[in-house]
DNA sequence: TTGTTATTTTAATAATTATTTAATAATAGA
DNA sequence: TCTATTATTAAATAATTATTAAAATAACAA
């Protein structure tokens, strides 16, 4: 279970243009994930700026990496995704999903 | 299906303390919302700053209002969220849900 | 009308974030 | 070793965002 903090520092990676789109990437690519500078070079951003990214990706815990001979493969983390799903959809329709048309008492 | 300037703008809206905590506040009320002094005096939040957030929160589609007097009820919208949720997952291990530890071709 | 309540807007400030450039580290191969 | 490659870090700047206080708007009631 994610703490609101944890939620919020893995909503924020991803609220951004190039995150959002390294994070789909690095999740079309599976566990083997990509390298650093492939990303980069795919998707038209410097490695200094590509680095930067990577880093806030890692510390919400949404990617992980690998060291191969000079290369640095990034891989998409599913289980802060999974959390965050679980967050946001927690009390959805106070818990019965499916019945958001229901109205909820106390409000 | 949300473009992905929809998404950042969505991402970004839940990406913040407090208005995680209001749209959470206004699934657990369902369709029916809750006043907006309401929500910002549970939340300990200043009106003005309130608003401010829930302009915030409307802009990217995750809320919508209604006026009953002198009283303005926001309630969640789940279109967006959905849409959200869809796009994050959208490619998550090829379309093949479950199916994360199966390495993917082309990365 | 006048006053009260509920909410929003505006303006100002403080804080955070993204991008660029230049410099630094680490690895591999000649 | 020396050089090229891959990636990260640091410093500077530009842009965005959150918060506060004050003023404005809107709806209702006396």
């Amino acid at each position: 279970m994610l703490t609101s903090t944890q939620v919020v520092a893995a909503l924020s990676a991803l609220a951004q243009h190039t995150r959002l789109e390294v994070y789909r990437l690095l999740v079309a690519c599976g566990p083997q994930g990509m390298a650093a500078g492939q990303v980069a070079e795919r998707l038209k951003v410097s490695p200094a700026n590509m680095s930067f990214h990577f880093k806030t990706l890692s510390h919400a815990g949404l990617i992980s990496s690998r060291q191969d001979g000079r290369f640095v493969y990034y891989a998409a983390n599913f289980t802060v995704m999974n959390g965050m799903l679980a967050y946001l959809t927690e009390n959805c329709c106070a818990g019965n999903p499916g019945a958001c048309a229901i109205p909820i008492k106390q409000c």
